[in-house]
DNA sequence: GTCTATATTGCGATAGAC
DNA sequence: GTCTATCGCAATATAGAC
C-alpha cells in the first residue's frame, strides 16, 4: 500500500496536507496557499498536480466513500451468510473505519457542500449506495424473523449516525481502545440485535 | 415570543438571513453580501445592527445552545426524580428541539470551527455543560442499580450522536411524525434503560 | 515540474452624504 | 438607519521563464 522510497510522489503529499487541513480548518477556511506551504511548494506549482480545489476535494471524498464501501463489504462478506451476523459486520467495519480514517471520514461527512452540483451528485450517489447495504440487511434480517424494528428507514439513520460520530469522538490512544468498542457494540446496538442470533 | 407587528426588527430578519444562508451553504461560503440580499438591504447597512460576521455567527450558536440547555432542564425538572425518567426526559427534549430547530442546531454543530478562539471557548463550554448534564443523569440512574452500563461516557457519546443526528435526517412533513419518534425512542434507546423503570 | 509574476474577482469592513 | 463608494486584502487560477 505504502510506498518504500524516501519521498511520496507529490500528488500524495498534497493530497495529505489538504485533509490535514480540511480536517482541521473546513473546506472553504483553507487556502491553496496554506496547503502549499505544508508541501513546500509555491501555490501555482499545485496546478501540475490537479485541476482546481473543488477537484482536490471531491478526489479525496470519492476516495473515502469508495473505500468504506469496499472494506465493508469485504467483512459483510466474510461474516457468512447470517443476515444478522452480516449487519454486525457491517456496524463493525464502519466503526473501525470511522476510527481509522477519522480525517477522511469527517470530510466525507461535512463538507457536500463545498462540491459542485455533479461532484455532489456523485457522492450523494455513493452514500446512498452505503446506506441501502445497511437498510437491505436489516430488513433480510427481519424477514428472517430474527429481528424485529419498529422502523427499518429510523434504525438506518440511527446506526450510521453511531458510526458516523466515532469519527469525532474517538482518540487512537484514549481510553478505550478498538477492542473496547468491539466488545460494547453489542450493547448499544442491543435493540437491533435482541431477537438476534450468534454473535 | 414573536410580535404582532407586520415587520420584524431588522436585527432579527438579519438572523433569519443568516441562519438560512449559513444551514445551506455554511458560514464560509456565505457572503455579507447574500445576507444583505436576503434581507433588502446593501451590506454596509448590516454594521448598524452587528459588529463582525463572525459576531453573527457567534450570537446565532450562544442562544441555540443556550435555549436546548433551557428546555431540556425544563423537561427533566418535569419528569420528576427517578433518574431513568431524566434520562428519558433528557432524550426526548433533545430530540424534539433537534427537529424542531434544525437550521439553527445544525448550525451549532457544524460551525464551531469559524468562531475566534474567546467564542469557541464559550460555546465549548456550553456544549461540555449540555454533555454533563446527560452523563450525570446516565451515572445517577446507574448509580441507583436501574441502569447498567458498560461505559457511561460512551453511552453519553452515542446518545448525544443519535440526538444530533435528527437534525439531518428528520423532515417536518415526512413519513414520521414527532410522535412517532417518541414511540420508537425506547427501542432506540433500549439498552439504557434495560434493567429500567416506568417508561 | 517549479518558479515568479500577475490577472481577476470577491471578500469583510469603513467613511461620509443624506 | 440606509445609501453609495471605496479601501485593503486575500482568494483561485493562469502565463511564461527557467
Amino acid at each position: 500500500m505504502s510506498q518504500l522510497t524516501a519521498e511520496a510522489p507529490t500528488k500524495e503529499r498534497i493530497t495529505k496536507a489538504a485533509v490535514d487541513l480540511f480536517y482541521r480548518q473546513g473546506y472553504n477556511a483553507t487556502s491553496l496557499r496554506q496547503i502549499a506551504d505544508g508541501v513546500g511548494l509555491q501555490v501555482g506549482s499545485l496546478y501540475n498536480h490537479m485541476s482546481s480545489k473543488e477537484q482536490l476535494l471531491f478526489d479525496i471524498m470519492r476516495e473515502v466513500m469508495e473505500e468504506l464501501i469496499e472494506h465493508t463489504e469485504e467483512e459483510m462478506a466474510a461474516a457468512g451468510r447470517d443476515h444478522v451476523d452480516q449487519v454486525m459486520a457491517f456496524l463493525r467495519a464502519s466503526i473501525h473505519f470511522h476510527a481509522t480514517r477519522q480525517k477522511q471520514t469527517f470530510i466525507g461527512n461535512s463538507e457536500l457542500r463545498g462540491l459542485s452540483p455533479e461532484h455532489r451528485a456523485e457522492i450523494v450517489e455513493l452514500r446512498d449506495r452505503y446506506e441501502t447495504i445497511l437498510r437491505e440487511a436489516l430488513q433480510a434480517a427481519q424477514d428472517d424473523g430474527a429481528l424485529e424494528l419498529a422502523d427499518t428507514q429510523l434504525a438506518t439513520f440511527a446506526a450510521l449516525a453511531l458510526c458516523t460520530s466515532v469519527a469525532t469522538w474517538y482518540r487512537p490512544n484514549g481510553r478505550l481502545s478498538l477492542d473496547d468498542l468491539d466488545r460494547m457494540l453489542p450493547q448499544f446496538f442491543g435493540p437491533l440485535c435482541a431477537a438476534g442470533s450468534s454473535r
